[in-house]
DNA sequence: CTGTTAGCGCTTTCAC
DNA sequence: GTGAAAGCGCTAACAG
């Protein structure tokens, strides 16, 4: 079904079909006509066709990084939310931590006229941002830091710095960090050394402190933590790069331990705020973040970079509220 | 920068680009040509307008409702797997509880002539079943019955029958339900009533069930376990319809009672096997099922469905596993 | 093996 | 207000 039939059957031309679409000039007479044809014909417009004919798609791309869950699906929200009210629609795409599936995900976007892409807790792919630029499509990367290129990020480094301050840990305290690997700076590093960083100002030195690492499932977490608990040392505080890492470590103290409040067993923390791990241990030491908020913005400074292609690119730090001390 | 450009740079015409890139008949020598074209002037194809002469997007949309996050992210998973290993690219759309939403996405996948829909956890709008049939469009319903469509689901009937069954309640034990809310049929009233029928086997009647209706979230289960906790009855078992609501009631109890397992406070059952809850609570019979494997068969169904377009719709009903009793 | 050519369905001047 | 006509970038015959 195309336009032209529909034409045809309303007794109009193929352009005053596509001025009833979208509302250009047009008597009432005919518009009602074309209406009757559409709604007899069931004729669905080709975005195709006119994607190829405009240039533009009205559409931006997400690509979501397997991470936390409920960080990603906060942050969908988000960006939904606030492409839902103007004319935008986004297209997203799911990519696992391979960063030759990424590429290949993005060129696709870009092949489809996307008119922007949100790259959602991964950093952009050397190589890739180069075809970024080239195609001059503003890139927005939420949750991490991202050289040229706008982004909104959360402050990592302080919240951790903060969370190790306010865990009440005194200097002979043995603490060990259960860090989370991959290329994600965000989640690894900055949180990592700002919590080191906190140990420190309250006394804790460094290489007191035991770092290990684990993946991002709850079963990463039980395992770096079942190995930790299996040494000799006994921990006072194992805090976690993240909720979902924080709950791994929570089974394995219930392993080790019996129960997670057991007074010999070390006190835990996590990050992210999880609501289920929230409700269910009741509050650990944590920090949240608002990831709605952090969708929304990342789809207003998109809408910012779409009106004026020449602005500077920005980048945006948001806050945290430390939770369960 | 468009096909015939590079064709000019390369010295060669359209149509060898087009073979280039389709794997064509073309010799070696222009082959390295136009690669070196394609390299030098970085040139992507428009898939739009490939689309538009083909008729084949290549993609499948797929439709997220927003439900439970595990279940969605797992069954994305499964999806995406099956279709990066086949030619197919996949487009998600995320979207509310809101049926007019849901329509406005689904046409937009239509206008872009996507090849197939995958609907998950979302039975489609009456309507829009109407379209997809004169689009003639495949679909595949996951997580929830579909009436002339084809579709994936597990069995909640089954599974919530033997989980009440399993759960070593006697005919004196009073018993709470939390339902969720909705016209998801999976989640509602097939989980209740497979719930409801399970403890009717082992002697315990309907009406002595206090069945109560919840949203999605945690904090929907708090509340409504909250207000049953309120009252004077005394549970000695809540069940809950998935485990995000569970989580919630964790948190009411603990309210309540101070401790999950104080020996006043009733025992809990959830569904779903939410990875973070069991890991932080231990066991708490719940319903295991694979949403990956669902999303993997999922995808097959609709490869299957896209090569022989004449086939009959088929439905598919997968297992579960008690865990936790 | 390779180039020429004719559209795919739409929007957008440009005349009327 | 309205229609005719020219392409957007690509692929698929068709000739060579």
């Amino acid at each position: 079904m195309t336009n032209r039939e529909v034409a045809e059957l309303a007794g109009v031309s193929s352009a005053a079909v596509s001025r009833y679409l979208n509302g250009g000039y047009l008597s009432e007479e005919k518009r009602a006509r074309i209406a009757a044809a559409i709604e007899e014909t069931g004729y669905v417009p080709s975005a195709n066709a006119r994607i190829l004919r405009t240039k533009k798609s009205d559409t931006i791309g997400v690509i979501l990084t397997k991470t936390d869950e409920s960080a990603m699906t906060g942050v969908v929200s988000g960006i939904e939310k606030y492409f839902f009210a103007s004319d935008y629609g986004t297209s997203i795409a799911y990519v696992g931590d391979d960063t030759k599936e990424q590429s290949k995900i993005m060129r696709s976007l870009l092949e489809r006229q996307i008119d922007g892409i949100i790259l959602v807790s991964s950093a952009p792919i050397p190589g890739d941002v180069d075809l970024y630029l080239r195609a001059r499509v503003p890139v927005v990367v939420v949750g991490q830091h991202a050289h040229d290129l706008s982004s909104v990020r959360f402050d990592n480094f302080g919240a951790a710095y903060d969370l190790a301050s306010s865990l009440g840990c005194t200097p002979d305290n043995r603490v060990a960090y259960i860090d989370a690997a991959g290329h994600y700076r965000s989640f690894g590093a900055d949180r990592r050394k700002g919590f080191l960083a906190g140990l420190e100002r309250i006394g804790i030195d460094q290489d007191q402190v035991s770092v290990r690492t684990a993946g991002f499932t709850v079963e990463d977490g039980f395992r770096a933590t079942d190995e930790l608990l299996s040494k000799k040392t006994e921990f006072d505080y194992i805090a976690c790069a993240t909720d979902t890492i924080a709950a791994g470590a929570i089974k394995a103290v219930r392993k080790h331990f019996g129960r997670v409040d057991s007074p010999r067993a070390p006190r835990l923390s996590g990050f992210g705020n999880d609501p289920i791990l929230q409700a269910v241990v009741g509050p650990i030491p944590s920090v949240s973040f608002d990831y709605e908020e952090c969708g929304i913005k990342a789809a207003e400074i998109m809408i910012d970079l779409l009106k004026d292609r020449l602005s500077n690119t920005r980048s945006l730090v948001l806050g945290y509220q430390i939770v369960g001390v």
